[in-house]
DNA sequence: GCCGTTTTCGGCCCGACTGTTTTCAGTCG
């Protein structure tokens, strides 16, 4: 994907001019690009051929260009040229937390320090005594930064962010003196991964709140403390920041603390041009304070309805708002099923009737037991006599359910050329098709878009599942050509799953948001092996709500019949 | 380098914390 690598290139830019002193609108315009090109849900191939380059905020003429030369000839003529005229391994050095553009030149000024070995042996050698600007506690501060770095600041799945920001929650929700606590920043708006953790607490008595949050066991130390505002990282090597502010600006913070950034500087700009200022205490007229206890007046007073927190990364979304056309996102409550689980059948940990209890408890009314087909041995795929036996279970509970159906589905295996694991007079004997990839990950993206365009043109597939095959930490998406594969999708009646799998949030938000702008459905489902897993729905959720989905567009919204008739090719 | 219901030129989001150079620049989010 070349989003991505010009991304990350402007971004290189930016840091070089950064630190050769340029002016930081320049680099800031640079830094707006980059994000805004890592956002894009197409390939900027696209916008290039169509000739809409500009049409991406923050890219203007000279930016324009530059993306046209680095996807014609592989290089831009500018990066290359500013690479040249610092040292190289510089840039390394702005990795290090404390460490930034200045610091990094006068190192590299004062001591020819070019990369992080250079700079830990300068330590050790005292190098850095004495020189103008640079004391004790900065180095101590550099020191920690480095260890810091090479420990690594991981992101984190967002279901492992939210375990470890329930535990920094609880802890904090006993003192008396929190009157209101709130997760804030990228884990607030469910972002797939998240790097640090956010809590936001309204109280009168912040500094004991400072210094209760600064002691809890899990913090191994503490990066600042302020009277209103600190960071900590944990054992975990997870940072936590926390800020404290009155109840009358606890929305005006929530905005602020919530981001994204990019959201923020919009809505600020904004505020500008109507002679307003927003900052983390409220919404203002000179000095006249006009809302802060809620998100929602400040949106009022600028003019805009709520922006929920999953659709504020300024990918198009306030220019909706101003129009009032932001889709009514999807919600837990609108879930009336779990359209991908597994069970003793295969390789799950609870029988049929044990996870359709489950999801009954769950509030749900049916859901389809989804397990691996034949040829998925190490999974214990089912044979085709296995499935009579199956099905004739699936007959029994469902006699025995009031109210809840359980529907007789598979996970069908799709072979290396698009064939389907089980025959066609077999298929059609299901209530629901699921079918995957599970091997031959490493084909091209040709063959794998054709893998998967073909399970689309087979007449019994309802859904495809965990469709880039990616696993977070572990596999990287696998190439594919979206657009053909939806346009199929779309003329099959085929949906596409939001795999709720912490590991896989497979589809993730931007493909979502493509396909349903293709008139592609979506289906989330958890891909459960035990009834505990059913609760991870409230991922793919977080998926669907920042892919901009409404109820409309996921077919685990309807009731059974609803979804039975709605599938039909 | 971008951008325009006050502008095609002159602006560009805003504030906390830290350390060091006693008044503020650097870094971060």
């Amino acid at each position: 994907m070349k989003n991505s690598e010009i991304s990350a290139l402007f971004l290189d830019i930016a840091k070089i001019l950064e630190i050769k002193g340029e002016n930081r609108f320049r680099i800031r315009a640079y830094e707006r690009a980059a994000q805004n090109i890592e956002a894009l849900s197409e390939n900027i191939e696209d916008f290039i051929s169509e000739n809409r380059l500009k049409e991406i905020p923050g890219v203007g003429n000279d930016l324009s260009e530059r993306i046209k030369e680095f996807v014609k000839t592989g290089k831009v003529r500018l990066y290359e040229e500013l690479k040249k005229s610092i040292p190289q391994g510089l840039l390394g050095l702005l990795k290090i937390p404390s460490v930034g553009p200045k610091t990094a030149k006068l190192l590299y000024d004062e001591l020819k320090i070019k990369n992080i070995s250079d700079l830990e042996k300068a330590i050790k050698k005292h190098r850095l005594d004495g020189i103008f600007g640079i004391k004790e506690k900065t180095i101590e501060n550099i020191l920690k930064g480095i260890d810091i770095l090479k420990e690594g600041r991981a992101r984190m799945t967002l279901a492992q962010a939210t375990l470890a920001a329930d535990e920094f929650v609880r802890a904090l929700k006993k003192m008396p003196e929190v009157q209101n606590i709130s997760i804030a920043g990228s884990l607030r708006r469910q972002k797939e991964t998240v790097r640090d953790i956010d809590i936001l607490i309204i109280s009168a008595k912040p500094e004991k709140i400072m210094r209760t949050f600064t002691k809890l066991p899990a913090v191994k130390d503490i990066l600042a403390e302020g009277q209103t505002k600190s960071s900590v990282r944990t054992r975990n090597g997870v940072q936590v920041d926390c800020r404290v502010v009155e109840e009358k600006s606890f929305g005006a913070a929530l905005f602020y603390f919530t981001g994204s950034k990019n959201f923020n500087i919009k809505l600020r700009k904004l505020a500008i041009k109507k002679g307003l200022k927003i900052n983390e205490y409220g919404i203002f007229k000179g000095n006249k304070f006009l809302a802060g206890r809620t998100e929602e007046e400040i949106f009022k007073v600028l003019g805009l309805p709520y922006i929920e927190p999953e659709l504020r990364e300024d990918n198009g979304e306030v220019e909706l708002a101003r129009s009032f056309k932001l889709p009514q996102l999807i919600e837990s409550k609108d879930i009336k099923g779990d359209l991908h689980v597994h069970s003793t059948w295969s390789d799950g940990g609870n029988t049929i009737e044990e996870m359709a209890e489950a999801a009954k408890r769950l509030g749900y009314s049916y859901i389809a037991i989804t397990d691996h087909s034949q040829s998925l041995k190490i999974a214990g795929g089912l044979t085709v006599q296995d499935l009579k036996k199956k099905k004739l279970e699936i007959d029994k509970i469902n006699k025995k359910l009031k109210g809840f159906r359980v529907l007789y589905g598979t996970e069908v295996d799709i072979d290396s050329s698009g064939r389907l694991d089980y025959k066609d007079d077999i298929l059609k004997e299901f209530d629901i098709v699921v079918a995957a990839i599970h091997t031959g990950f490493k084909q091209t993206k040709e063959q794998l878009t054709r893998r998967l365009i073909r399970a689309c043109q087979n007449k019994y597939v309802h859904i495809i599942a965990h469709p880039t095959g990616r696993l977070w930490g572990s596999r990287d998406a696998y190439e594919l050509d979206f657009e053909e594969i939806f346009k199929a999708a779309r003329s099959t009646n085929t949906s596409f799953e939001i795999n709720s799998f912490p590991e896989r949030l497979d589809l993730n938000d931007l493909n979502c948001r493509r396909a349903k702008e293709t008139g592609v459905r979506l289906a989330i489902g958890t891909d459960s092996h035990s009834a505990e897993q059913l609760q991870s729905m409230k991922f793919g959720i977080a998926v669907a709500r920042r892919g901009w989905l409404s109820q409309s567009d996921v077919i685990n919204t309807l009731t059974v019949d609803e979804l039975l008739k709605a599938i039909r090719k």
